[in-house]
DNA sequence: AGCAATGCTGAAAACGATTACAGTTCCCTT
DNA sequence: AAGGGAACTGTAATCGTTTTCAGCATTGCT
């Protein structure tokens, strides 16, 4: 059905070889020649077989993106930044919603080993960074945002965790919070344990007490935050503050605190992280951090993209971005210093 | 670099062919030369190169799903659907955001002409009839989710946009509200025509006047909608509900109103298309209009991959989904009929 | 005009799998 | 034991490009 180069190269009386160079370079085609071919092509509505191609210069020129969940704007965002970024650079980028399933992020990870992409980019990977390290090591390209590992060739952009942690509670206590609960996510996860020690770093830089009974897990979704919130509220209700560790689950305490009737930021302030497109509609507007996914999804892509056509590894591989605290309502009403 | 099956075949003592055959249906090899087979397979790391074996069986498995704006809750969940359906069919997705731009569609529908893709999914498309038709017509596969196309082969999901328009215009006048302005997405945009015609069809049905000075066009974008609605407001400011043709304008007239100090829903009804995320966070809650987007989505990849695979055309390629009209705070303030 | 150098062009070998076809082995039946 | 048939395996062509290498013109220079 299709019409291939060599029905062209008949037609516009040359060889493939001739019409394969005015597909590409061009370079030493006469003027005359090149005319003909273009001439053909058109004629004949040609398009040239990709998947051949791809498989004589062994390069698809796809990098495979394998994110969480395609639903969440933190993702679209840096995904944004990526094929932006792609799109210049002239390659193409094939997401992959692993659907909170690392068993599924791995099974996406096998398109780089059979070909089909030339790279594969993780967006805050939940398996463990062995896996990860076992691939690079056997020299696929990979990239990763939201985690730092340790192999040389593996370009990596996350942001200082435990910087932004601190300043949220740092703002807080501003604020005149001196009891601050802290809702993680899930316990395996890197930003969850920074995020705390951020948090702790910031109590013991207050001279506050560490208080375990005021650390919930929810899973970093807003089902996780209400259920984490509510044996939190059943525990012990004495904090004036929850910082959550990221702005899903920040409305699953917004949910809890409607049915319960704890005003926000009245009796309770709540900071996020992430700065989710929902966090600045919500009433009251949600105090949170905000990362420059954009530019992280853009910067992941040309270093991996520039990594693949150096011959040898790149000065500067790791990138450390900074996060912004936003506060908004959520977290502005002052607390008399008791 | 890499292992290959002549590498297998070698190490396994067997020929390629014998290799292909246990790495693809495994009919009529032994036991035992499978457990070689297997075994090599395993010993030497082999992946099978997707990009050869595609060239060879003239397939990708791969169907590009081109949509507006990869940011939005709407297209996301659609292709949630679509995900999980090709996932259980053994086909990948290939995620294109057009970025709101129709060039940009016409150019990922290139991936299907040089084989990229084996078919190529339409989200609300941009460009117009004819040029879906003209691709169609040269014989690809294509699949549209929010418009009907006349061309047997194509498989197409879409909701009776003029039904549900006038559900909500009815609930609206049900609320006591007599003078109701339209927003509506840019004028091209057949959703657009249709919510207009479904609008105008309930006006006619409560046998209220159709006032154009009550119709404005906000381009289906928050920033259109706020502008939209200023110049509705400052033509005239005596109707006491808007209909926008989807959320994201709503959120625009939520802004606006919160400037001017109008209420919703007191002294003015807001309902939305779309059930966008936000609609159910934002106070008031926005009534708005629930699409099966999920269900869409695996509908029309089922369907997609069914016509590819049967000889001749399916019986039925048209679907046409119900939509539900949701009530929420925003227009449910019964107001008097004056 | 003759020669070298330059520039275009084409023939054919990859790329790494699948698969039609032919060939081999093996078993069963008589 | 021989023959026939079934079941398994291998050889080689094929998918549609790109690209090397060699050959052929053409040009410029003396």
């Amino acid at each position: 059905m299709d019409v291939k180069i060599v029905d062209v190269a008949h037609r516009a009386g040359v060889s493939t070889a001739t019409v394969s160079r005015v597909l590409n370079d061009s370079s030493g085609v006469t003027a005359k020649t090149k005319e003909k071919v273009l001439q053909a092509i058109k004629e004949m509505g040609y398009y040239p077989n990709a998947v051949a191609k791809n498989l004589r210069v062994q390069k698809t020129k796809t990098i495979a993106v394998i994110v969480q969940d395609i639903n969440v704007s933190y993702f679209t965002e840096i995904i944004k930044g990526m094929e932006n970024m792609a799109y210049v650079k002239h390659y193409k980028v094939l997401i992959c919603d692993a659907e909170n399933q690392p068993s599924k992020e791995l099974e996406y990870l096998t398109l780089l080993m059979n070909r089909t992409v030339d790279a594969a980019i993780l967006v805050a990977p939940a398996i463990p960074d062995s896996d990860i390290l076992d691939i690079a090591g056997r020299g696929y390209a990979i990239g990763i945002v939201g985690r730092h590992i340790e192999h040389e060739g593996v370009p990596c952009i996350y942001t200082d965790n435990v910087k932004f942690s601190t300043e949220v509670v740092t703002h807080l206590v501003g604020m005149g919070h001196t009891s601050i609960a802290f809702l993680s996510g899930y316990a395996e996860s890197i930003d969850s344990y920074e995020r705390l020690e951020g948090y702790m770093k910031a109590l013991k830089e207050h001279r506050l007490p560490f208080r375990p009974e005021l650390i919930e897990n929810g899973n970093f979704s807003e089902a996780g935050g209400y259920e984490a919130m509510e044996r939190l509220l059943s525990r012990s209700a004495d904090f004036t503050a929850v910082y959550a560790a990221n702005d899903e689950m920040a409305l699953g305490i917004y949910k809890i605190c409607r049915e319960r009737g704890i005003r926000i930021p009245e009796d309770l302030a709540v900071v996020g992280v992430d700065n989710n497109r929902i966090s600045k509609y919500i009433t009251p507007t949600l105090s949170t951090v905000n990362q420059p996914k954009y530019t992280m999804g853009a910067l992941i892509v040309e270093k991996l993209i520039d990594s693949m056509n150096e011959d040898q590894f790149s000065d500067r591989r790791v990138f450390k971005v900074d996060s912004e605290l936003l506060v908004r309502s959520s977290s502005s009403f002052q607390r008399n210093s008791s």
